[in-house]
DNA sequence: AAACCACAGTGATGCGCGTCACATAAGGAT
DNA sequence: ATCCTTATGTGACGCGCATCACTGTGGTTT
């Protein structure tokens, strides 16, 4: 075959299931303390003041997770939120037949597990360490009476909040607005350009993103099956929309990958 | 024909389109003033301080809007919220080619435009007045510079957030984690039948719930087509699972519905 | 080396459901 | 009364895509 689609050539992405650890893929440096993780100051609660970080620290405890670990599962009880300093949390929806959505794939710095705490409800999705994670736990009662205390927080958590509901959106998008499965892999790739090329605006050059997921993960995200994305990849490939280097989508059609979604 | 679905025997309910206004289905008065408004007190901002709320009537202006009135479309930048008083009001997501996709009805008490007041990202959805309706809006730079002064009302506004993210979600369920269209209206009916009688344990009398919606909009909101909700229904209905009387749902068989889920 | 596994790629098959097309019923308007 | 509109009810048709069942390939393990 001329062509070939190798998503990723180098290290392989973890598998799906839970099976055999894969290597940490970074030194897996144990942090104790909250303020002492650069992506909670970075990423999270960037611009706080430092009473509210002091606050913060003294109510989180720092844990690892080995791969596969399961930080909670939909249903169960909300017991606090993680916020993740290192490595990649996947959050699905399941369902009883083993059918699964992915929802979002959480990164370093990012927090999972927040509606649940701020609704009461039980956790709505599962969480699971696609790597060796390290996460800050906070226990539920405590977040809520941290939040109280301190307003600017609250206000910051809402934003993380507004956040989690736009990817949620952009899945219902994907999944309700679509005549056929061509329209979802062309929006979700759209979408991916977007958020990694916010600068650029109606240009036409090729635009790259990285897209560090098997055809697997990407069926799970706009909910189709993987032959379905296989096949949909090889006709973008045909039409010369896109191109795959490696772990890294590059969009050379953008204009006629939108024509996809009005087709 | 022996049997007969009405779903709405007197009152009709309104158009999806927006063709002529409706009667005025109850007294419109005209409130002036936020703290006057009884669902605000009531439902949305509930047990706040007396200045928390002398807060917010500060900046909010009372304003009502006609039947089929947009109060904000995808894609426009965020002016502000709207708490609704009075009436209801459609939040739908639409592509460029006409289809729709309901995601939310707001009913009095609830506040919509809120995740693009707090990310600053654009409105997402689109609101519609189904009926002539009374509203508060509440600019964007005046309602947060609000939730900064009062972190009270900062932790509500996340209680809010997670709310909508939970109906989402809910939307991401039907769509994503089906096999069939009667799976989704299936989850649909035991969702609304969940929320209607959240004392309902695993119990086995027939459960009733409110369901003032025609098939068009039920589809519109499991992402299938107005002629396949008709046929499901028939066929719930054949099967002993569901009765409708007049705008009444009744759930006469959950356990049998239940298994339509994991056929 | 061989064995194994995860992923990608492809053909064949079948049926779910979207779409079109019409019929019927119930109000509301005039 | 008659017309118009909205909503429900049904049949026929056919495409899209899920599913099954493979093959090929590169990486890892033993």
């Amino acid at each position: 075959m001329a062509y070939r689609i190798r998503v990723i050539p180098k290290k392989k992405r973890p598998a799906l299931r839970v099976t055999k650890p894969r290597k940490t893929p970074y030194g897996l440096q144990v942090i104790e303390s909250c303020l002492g993780c650069p992506m909670t100051k970075d990423r999270l609660f960037c611009n706080l003041s430092p009473q509210a970080l002091r606050g913060l620290d003294a109510i989180s405890s720092s844990a690892t997770y080995p791969k596969g670990a399961l930080l909670f599962v939909e249903g169960q009880d909300s017991r606090g939120v993680f916020i993740i300093c290192n490595g990649q949390v996947k959050l699905s929806a399941n369902s009883a037949d083993g059918k699964s959505l992915i929802l979002r794939i959480a990164d370093p710095g990012e927090v999972v597990g927040l509606p649940g705490i701020i609704s009461g409800r039980p956790y709505e999705v599962t969480a699971e360490a696609l790597e060796p994670i390290q996460a800050n736990f906070i226990p539920r009662d405590q977040f809520l009476e941290y939040l109280r205390e301190y307003g600017e927080v609250a206000l910051r958590v809402a934003e993380i909040l507004s956040d989690i509901y736009h990817a949620t959106y952009q899945e219902v998008r994907y999944l309700g607005l679509s005549h056929s499965a061509a329209e979802k892999l062309a929006r979700f790739l759209l979408d991916r350009a977007a958020e990694c090329n916010p600068s650029s605006g109606p240009n036409n050059g090729p635009i790259r993103a990285p897209l560090a997921l098997t055809h697997e993960e990407i069926a799970e995200m706009i909910g189709t099956s993987r032959e379905t994305v296989t096949r949909l990849f090889a006709i973008f490939r045909r039409k010369q929309l896109v191109e795959l280097h490696g772990s890294t989508l590059v969009i050379t059609n953008k204009a006629g990958l939108k024509e996809v979604l009005e087709a």
